[in-house]
DNA sequence: ATATATATATGTGTTATACCTATAGAGGTG
DNA sequence: CACCTCTATAGGTATAACACATATATATAT
């Protein structure tokens, strides 16, 4: 499916309220993305997007030791959208599983 | 998911022993696709890559009234490739229901 | 000094595909 | 007979997603 990475940035977002990127990439392994689906380019370039499409915004934290961080928080337009996602991707499990249906009556056990 | 569309033809063709384009175009709405992804050039050039690849045979039917058909077979390769297929869709689910796991987490009821 | 971890960002080539168009045979209708 | 529609295959092209590589800068550890 494409473009998976984004409801899994929104999800993460709304599970701790805010976070800057580097952080988002750490926990994208819970939702399956190994090493090089969680490529660095990727999650920067989609953040950026989501907050042009304003499912997101961000500000920068200056505080902290190290490099500056950008944080992102959800908006309530991400949520919503957030929403529509898990309807797209439920909509995908049943495809696929009819798929596997098919596929399991023609290869039997 | 990508290239979703070569392993439902793979299927068809395993469930009819073989099949023209057109005919499989028409039962490609069994695995949920509409008229746009469905579209008959996209099903076509899947079905000459996939001969490409060595997962279908092809060969001209003229006998029948109408345009020429191209009739295709699967191969013993395009079985063992459908079988992959099952596989990474499998996991596919697995990964997608991972993630409607944490969002109904998040979103109860 | 230098290597590593943290942190963000851009450049670019490849690939998939949606949309459009072209070609052509066969049958039906005014 | 002209015209339309259905059957059937195919290619052209613009967009979009993404993997891979690279650039940047700060802080810490050796």
């Amino acid at each position: 499916m494409e473009r998976f990475m984004q409801p899994c940035l929104l999800l993460l977002l709304h599970e701790r309220t805010a976070a800057h990127g580097y952080e988002l990439i750490q926990h994208l392994q819970e939702f399956g993305f190994n090493e090089n689906d969680a490529d660095p380019g990727t999650v920067y370039r989609n953040l950026r997007r989501m907050e042009e499409e304003g499912t997101v915004t961000s500000h920068w934290d200056t505080g902290k030791a190290g490099p500056a961080r950008r944080i992102y928080q959800l908006t309530p337009e991400g949520e919503k959208v957030l929403h529509q996602w898990a309807g797209h991707i439920s909509h995908n499990i049943r495809r696929l599983s009819k798929f596997m249906e098919k596929y399991n009556h023609n290869f039997p056990r």
